[in-house]
RNA sequence: GGGCCUAUAGCUCAGUUGGUUAGAGCACUGUGCUGAUAACGCAGGGGUCGGUAGUUCGACUCUACCUAGGCCCA
């Protein structure tokens, strides 16, 4: 027995049921097992960090990461998921330090590293059981038993190992790298914790005049607004191709850009002399402060930056490079010094004697007071901008240097370049576009931060030569360390984290001095871009079979991955192997709410998932995300719109298998002990296989081309459109036959396998309810087929049953049913009374014949008894003209009347021409009538007892006249209709056998008489009586007008 | 401030190399049907294709600029 499904059906209640089964039987790992000799399919999981609850957003990607994994599983591959987690990163560190109430770095120092490491631990994993139920609830089959973790020893030992590599080859320097720096709580801040503290404020805006070397009284005329930077000034930057002037203003010389003459200068001026940026390289000016000593060759003259603009300022821009990434960017290039006259606390060293130990920004009234008493500010005022400030303190963050490792990636730019070319994006425009043109202006990985939860650099510098070591294992960590307590208490609990490895000092191979660590930790995307070597602890576990798990076929992220996990991936990759390390990547975007709007906690528009899996359930999710559209493209989500996919989609699968179940339950039919050629099976038959395996050929073009959302829709339209609301509807009656025709047992065959490949089809996008059928279509009819439908096979497209003649006919059957179904409702005949013709004319170059086949289906589909061709040149319309009064009275006076009576009588030939060129002429009485559009109003209408229906040249034409013959089977069906209709109320099974009694008018009397075997076979009526006895379940109804009174009841066996 | 993505019916989305009257589902209105399922059928209303300018015989489609939302970088 197949098992029906009631009316109480909840998706969740099954979901659940079905991950027990799945955990029972072991299922995901059955998966892997089965495929253990089959080709791998690598995937790496990029691993979330666990500290912070899972969303909705994550649900979308585990689903595609999900989808792709479970299709290439049932297509025939190995597919290991081993699930990973990121621990370190900042964000970990402000999680702990908001905990603990701290307020600066110095706070964990006082607190102590070791226990604050110990918190963020703890910290990383205090979601993991969220991040473990949300991913086992979505159906995501991820080994999270094995998941590779970025803190673990073996983790950071492969990564020490990545970093030594480039180390040796020289890729590793220090530099300085500037960061957005809180001088209060001494930190730098991520990106992220900037964008968090923008605010608009006044801040001084100030033109200076710069003096050119050995011309007397000239200046470039500069902007800025941080006058405190202007003591560290070391350039003049110009844009090469803008027009610059030099002008007489109040008898000095100023040069600026000549597009913001207007906007600077207050009062008259004289053009002296006009260049390009270009013109002016390497001029030299006067520095205007000289506290700080400077090489003086290295500085104070013209260079050439390409973020110059006009929009601000005066087209010439001051450069610090201790204090703006663009300034040390382009000071790196012309090799201007660094000159860092201010500590950590942002106040100004003691060389600066004016303002020593003033915080800088304080120091800018002085400066300018300072400026306007040599008479070099050419004005100051104050300009609005948004500024960042510390989220945390609120203190203004200034742009400072920080020494900082690089690891020099511009050394091997072409390969990240060329790499890149080998990926498959998805969408493609990623990879040429935003990822390949940022990888075009690489930069130097900034490695090092200095924070304290992070993997700590394995770089050791020798305090007396400066001989620096990368170690690049724990072993030669052994080997060089100086033997001592810090040694001894490491070996018997080797922990790589700060401060315990900053205890343990080597000993210099070159001078036999002491090397200490290097205090920083690095930057955790190079954590999570080295999992594909230290999720294996690669080169020291897996080193000969680590070329079958790398690099990997298929990864998936978020659009926010770009500069993060795929450049890592692809930085690291390309350095150690010279390859990408994904060959095919699906970027996705942020889902929004139905506003289009970001989701997130703080607004209150973040839609939490469960909510949406106790109701819904995963399967809705799942659906509805992939369906709705491409992951690349921003998705608005509204939950009524996953109502409704569960409501469309996934309740029409369900109840298509329902009622397969229903029938095949009654007729006791079991699909493996059938057989019939699908060539002996019927048109309809034939006609789904086609359709279905057009289908599967489609959607495996499209999953193989990680096209996830066009196979959904496909599917959903197959399922709908084609399976229910066409095959089964137009083949009920055939599951009814009595007997095992074998009409019947074709469309139990063909019913049953087109559910079977519609469940494979979607099994790895809605796991669930794909396996719920299998268990009951496959599980149960042939023991010896795989356990689950995650076992199987994903189905293969068959050419030989794809007929797209058959196709295409029945598109064209389904077209003029469609206008046979119109023109019925024009004249609202229903479709229970039968009708006597029905003609069919087609546009010239459709055949006839192909059609003929299926006649049956329309007539029984329409209800017509007979189905013939209309010939091109015969009309059922015909066009009539309604004279217009108003245009015929002045236009002919008296005669009116009489034109209007031959209006009346054109003939069609005439009216047509009239119609077609809008103009007629005709003799009447020896005179020439001439008509135009306006005299008369054309109208067309069908020729009596004929309903057209027209669409472009497919014509549909039905016979509304209705014989006493015609009318007592249409009084005969809709008595069937309503004796079904009292079953159905009466709460009978279908196969319950009735006794009818009809009490009604001689009318309806006489054609019950001529259709009585018919309506008792319809209804599973035994006696039909006229006698007018009540039964069990008596109603009054209206047959078509007469009155009559029905009694049922059911046959105890 | 810079780069990239998105904007089509009330909602969610299609729309091919530029080509007739811009489509679907949902929602809405009317209507029919219901052993046809959480349905289904038929008809209807609903659009300045985000805005402006340009290229073109012709622009939802190509170009520029602008507006709004998003991501990344400053």
């Amino acid at each position: 027995m197949f098992k029906e499904i009631k009316d109480d059906f909840n998706y969740p209640e099954m979901e659940k049921r079905i991950l027990e089964f799945w955990d029972r039987e072991n299922i995901f790992h059955k998966s892997i097992q089965i495929r253990k000799d089959a080709p791998d399919f690598i995937f790496y999981e990029g691993p979330p960090t666990a500290n912070g609850k899972p969303g909705i957003h994550h649900v979308i990607s585990r689903t595609i990461k999900d989808l792709v994994c479970r299709y290439k599983t049932m297509r025939g591959f190995k597919v290991e998921r081993k699930a990973g987690w990121d621990t370190h990163g900042l964000p970990v560190e402000i999680e702990v330090e908001k905990e603990l109430g701290f307020e600066c770095k110095t706070n964990v120092e006082e607190y102590g590293v070791a226990k604050f490491n110990v918190k963020c631990n703890e910290s990383v994993f205090r979601y993991k059981k969220e991040w473990d139920d949300l991913t086992r609830r979505i159906g995501y089959w991820l080994d999270l038993e094995s998941a590779y973790i970025t803190c673990s020893n073996d983790y950071i030992e492969s990564v020490w190992w990545i970093l030594s590599q480039f180390f040796e080859k020289g890729l590793i320097y220090q530099g300085h790298r500037i960061v957005p720096y809180c001088p209060r709580c001494g930190t730098a801040l991520s990106s992220h914790e900037v964008a968090q503290g923008y605010e608009e404020v006044l801040d001084p805006s100030v033109y200076v005049k710069m003096k050119l070397e050995g011309k007397p009284n000239t200046y470039f005329l500069v902007w800025t607004t941080t006058p405190w930077t202007l003591i560290s000034n070391m350039a003049l930057a110009m844009g090469a191709d803008i027009d610059y002037v030099r002008v007489n203003h109040k008898n000095e010389e100023l040069i600026l850009a000549k597009a913001l003459l207007e906007k600077v200068l207050d009062g008259e001026y004289r053009i002296e002399e006009e260049y390009k940026g270009k013109d002016l390289q390497n001029l030299r000016y006067e520095p205007l402060y000289t506290f700080v000593e400077t090489d003086r060759s290295k500085a104070f003259y013209v260079i050439l930056a390409d973020f110059i603009s006009v929009e601000d300022g005066t087209g010439i821009v001051h450069i610090a490079p201790a204090f703006g990434a663009d300034d040390y960017e382009v000071g790196r290039k012309y090799d201007l010094p660094v000159v860092q006259p201010v500590d950590e606390k942002g106040e100004f060293t003691s060389e600066v004697t004016p303002w020593k130990g003033m915080f800088v920004k304080d120091a800018d009234k002085g400066i300018m007071d300072d400026l306007k008493q040599r008479n070099i500010l050419y004005k100051r005022g104050e300009y609005l901008h948004t500024y960042p400030f510390c989220w945390r303190c609120g203190s203004p963050l200034i742009y400072y240097a920080r020494k900082s490792w690089y690891i020099r990636t511009t050394a091997f730019k072409d390969k990240l370049l060329e790499n890149n070319k080998k990926i498959n994006w998805y969408p493609p425009e990623i990879g040429s576009g935003r990822f390949g043109e940022w990888l075009e202006n690489n930069v130097d990985w900034a490695l090092s931060r200095e924070r304290f939860w992070g993997t700590p650099l394995n770089i050791w510098i020798c305090e007396k030569c400066k001989q620096k070591k990368s170690v690049a294992s724990i072993k030669e960590l052994f080997d060089l360390a100086v033997e001592d307590e810090h040694k001894a208490a490491f070996k018997k609990d080797v922990n790589l984290h700060k401060p315990m490895i900053d205890e343990i000092t080597l000993k210099c191979p070159s001078c036999g001095g002491v090397m200490y660590r290097t205090p920083e930790v690095i930057d955790c995307w190079f954590d999570s871009g080295s999992m594909p070597y230290a999720q294996w602890h690669y080169p020291f576990e897996h080193k000969e079979d680590f070329k079958d798990m790398f690099p990997c076929e298929f990864i998936s992220e978020a659009v926010d991955q770009t500069r993060g996990w795929f450049y890592s991936l692809l930085a690291i990759s390309s350095f150690l192997f010279d390859q990408p390390a994904f060959k095919n990547v699906i970027v996705i975007e942020f889902i929004q709410d139905k506003d289009g709007t970001k989701m997130s906690k703080s607004k209150g528009n973040a839609i939490d998932p469960w909510e949406v899996l106790n109701d819904q359930g995963a399967d809705a999710l799942r659906w509805y995300m992939l369906w709705v559209s491409q992951p690349w493209l921003p998705t608005r989500i509204d939950q009524k719109a996953i109502t409704e996919v569960e409501r469309k989609f996934l309740s029409t699968l369900r109840n298509t298998y329902s009622f397969f179940a229903l029938y095949a339950n009654i007729d006791k039919f079991e699909p493996s002990r059938h057989r019939v050629e699908v060539k002996e099976r019927s048109d309809m038959d034939r006609w789904i296989l086609s359709r279905l395996n057009s289908l599967i050929g489609e959607v495996t073009f499209g999953l193989d081309h990680y096209d996830l959302t066009r196979p959904a829709r496909l599917i959903q339209e197959f399922v709908i459109e084609d399976l229910s609301n066409w095959y089964v509807r137009r083949s009920r009656r055939r599951f009814w036959q009595s007997g095992e025709t074998k009409d019947k047992v074709s469309a139990y065959l063909t019913l049953w396998e087109c559910l079977v490949a519609v469940c494979k089809l979607v099994a790895p996008y809605t796991p669930f309810i794909a396996e719920e059928l299998y268990q009951e279509l496959c599980v149960k009819v042939d023991p010896d087929l795989p356990i689950s439908i995650h076992l199987s096979d994903f189905p293969i497209a068959s050419e030989k049953y794809v007929d797209l003649k058959l196709q295409r006919k029945m598109d064209l059957l389904r077209k003029i049913v469609t206008l046979g179904r119109a023109a019925r409702s024009r004249v609202e005949i229903k479709i229970r009374q039968p009708l006597g013709e029905m003609l069919l004319k087609l546009p010239k170059g459709d055949s006839k014949e192909d059609l003929k086949s299926l006649f049956g289906l329309i007539s029984d589909e329409l209800n017509v008894k007979k189905i013939s061709w209309l010939e091109q040149d015969i009309s059922l319309t015909e066009l009539s003209a309604k004279p217009n009064f108003s245009r015929l009275g002045p236009k002919w006076g008296k005669k009116a009347n009489q034109v209007a009576e031959k209006i009346k009588s054109l003939n069609q030939t005439e009216l047509k021409k009239f119609r077609d060129e809008g103009k007629l002429v005709i003799e009447m009485d020896g005179t020439a009538l001439e008509f135009a559009p306006e005299d008369m109003e054309i109208s067309e209408k069908e020729k009596p007892s004929w309903v057209v229906e027209t669409e472009n040249e497919y014509q549909v034409a039905l016979s509304t006249v209705l014989t006493e013959e015609l009318k007592d089977e249409g009084f005969a069906r809709e008595l069937v209709n309503k004796i079904q209709n009292m079953r159905k109320s009466a709460g009978f099974e279908v196969m319950d056998r009735i006794w009818v009694d009809i009490n009604t008018t001689p009318r309806l009397n006489r054609a019950i008489k001529s259709f009585e075997d018919y309506v008792k076979k319809e209804t599973l009526t035994q006696k039909l009586s006229l006698s007018g006895i009540k039964g069990e379940h008596t109603e009054e109804w209206d047959i078509n007008g007469e009155k009559a009174t029905i009694s049922v009841q059911r046959v105890v066996a």
